[in-house]
DNA sequence: ATGGTTGACGATCAA
């Protein structure tokens, strides 16, 4: 079973790329984020006919989350339940007895920014949802968009990140905060070679010079990551032409 | 050098 996040930065611009993905990679399961459409402009017909199941919280221009799966998606979850939040950053449904949570975590902008502190209550109004879902489920994957670089091993040039967006010490708590109930980091299950990232700026050559960060993550609850065999970053995805900014990443279930 | 690139119901905002 491969189950798959992709940052797509508007699916109607990244359809070809999805479609390639889809037939060449065949995940079971692929969590996106920012669609940047509403639902009614979601490719879903396009989708379908490659053989997914769609599920779709979808926003105009910004944000919006979707789950396509190979079978079918039973007890979808929209959003944060019990969060008041416009904003469609979340979606669950559980898929082959594997309850999978999408979710595309606020940018923060700066740590001077008002959308800093609204990213950390994001976060931690998450973490108790997830805290919920594994008293429910045993076999739990919380993938997506984290826009965290969890320790200076996932950032190219962690002195130039120092204290900046994405790697401050509040969201790196954050981070560890679901890991500490009880979810192992999909990427570093087992040792990978430096350089593992999974998001390059679109500016100044950032893929080329390999100027990346590691924000996209899968977090596999102990009982599904006895099934673990192994995890990939598809690089070849951040090659192409007109590319998303981030590369799709996966992991390989028994 | 306070730049640079991309996407959206754009005339700027968010990433």
């Amino acid at each position: 079973m491969k189950i798959t996040t992709w940052n797509v930065n508007s699916i109607n611009v990244r359809l070809s790329h999805l479609a390639e993905f889809l037939k060449e990679e065949v995940p079971s399961v692929i969590g996106l984020q920012e669609l940047k459409c509403s639902n009614d402009k979601f490719p879903l017909k396009e989708i379908e006919e490659l053989g997914y199941h769609c599920e779709i919280n979808g926003q105009p221009t910004y944000n919006g989350v979707a789950l396509l799966s190979k079978t079918e998606i039973e007890d979808v979850v929209f959003d944060i339940p019990g969060y008041k939040c416009e904003e469609k950053r979340v979606i669950a449904g559980t898929i082959e007895g594997v309850r999978v949570i999408n979710a595309y975590v606020p940018n923060g902008q700066s740590p001077e920014s008002d959308k800093y502190q609204y990213k950390l209550n994001w976060l931690a109004a998450f973490t108790k949802y997830i805290e919920e879902v594994l008293k429910n489920y045993s076999q739990v994957i919380v993938i997506g968009d984290y826009n965290i670089a969890p320790t200076d091993d996932d950032v190219h040039h962690p002195e130039t990140w120092q204290g900046k967006i994405l790697c401050t010490d509040k969201e790196r708590e954050a981070f560890l905060e679901l890991l500490a109930l009880g979810l192992l980091d999909g990427l570093r299950i087992e040792a990978q070679p430096k350089g593992l990232f999974t998001w390059w700026d679109y500016r100044q050559g950032g893929f080329e010079k390999n100027s990346g960060i590691r924000i996209d993550h899968l977090l596999l609850s102990r009982v599904l990551s006895r099934r673990f065999l192994s995890s990939a970053v598809h690089l070849n995805y951040r090659v192409m032409e007109r590319p998303s900014d981030h590369a799709p990443v996966s992991v390989i279930l028994k």
